[in-house]
DNA sequence: ACGAGGATGCTCT
DNA sequence: GAGCATCCTCGTG
């Protein structure tokens, strides 16, 4: 049940029904992108917790120019060990892959696929659900609470995810994870679009966000 | 409403 | 040195 204004009631927020599982994020990206829609972020700091209902993600995999492991999947398939920025998208899924993009934004990432296959979700757009006077406080050029988290740069600001957070685990209910929320509030429907801000691979219908929602980043 | 331009630092060639 | 998985401000219509 929502409010008028769309905004999720107390009562939905009988969620952290269950934390999601690592062996969750050990399957195809595209679907766990999906998937993903719906569930909630958690992050616990400073004794708060923030809570933002996840409406937006893109997919990024191994065999795609965009992605930022390409060129090591390249060199992986002629049996390199993958290096850099890059190397934690082969590892363990379940982890959150952190970078600095423009110099100026974190952009949270979770890593999927089983060990060795490289692929990640991009967190792109939050609805607030709860901590909403703190996640304010952390946008304060946010005027509205729909921009408040809806592009990945401001999501990283919102939820204060740095780069400490490059390597942590999100299936681990622990400072920032991942929990699936009550079914009442599942997307009804989600859109399928080319991802943002590329310029490799820019047909892919990666981006996934759910259909109406006034807190992704376009639609 | 919309587009151009700037901020700013890391990664990889 | 080029190229970014972005966001904000300020200009023009």
């Amino acid at each position: 049940m929502r409010k008028k204004n769309g905004c999720i009631t107390n009562k939905d927020l009988s969620f952290i029904k269950r934390l999601i599982p690592q062996d969750f994020y050990a399957r195809d990206t595209v679907r766990v992108a999906q998937e993903l829609l719906g569930t909630l972020l958690i992050r616990e700091v400073n004794g708060l917790t923030i809570v933002g209902r996840i409406v937006e993600t893109e997919a990024y995999i191994g065999d795609d120019p965009a992605c930022h492991a390409y060129a090591n999947h390249q060199r992986a398939k002629l049996g390199k060990t993958p290096t850099g920025r890059s190397a934690i998208l082969f590892g363990e899924p379940g982890i959150s892959y952190v970078y600095l993009n423009y110099g100026m934004y974190h952009l949270f990432n979770i890593v999927t696929e089983e060990v060795g296959v490289p692929g990640a979700v991009l967190i792109r757009a939050l609805e607030p659900v709860r901590g909403i006077a703190t996640m304010q406080s952390l946008r304060p050029q946010a005027k509205t609470l729909t921009s408040v988290a809806n592009g990945p740069g401001k999501l990283g600001l919102a939820m204060s995810i740095g780069p400490a957070f490059n390597g942590h685990p999100v299936f681990v209910p622990r400072e920032l994870y991942v929990a699936y929320a009550d079914k009442k509030i599942a997307p009804k429907q989600i859109m399928a679009r080319p991802r943002v801000g590329i310029s490799k691979a820019k047909d892919a219908l990666w981006r996934f966000y759910e259909k109406g929602s006034a807190f992704v980043s376009k639609a």
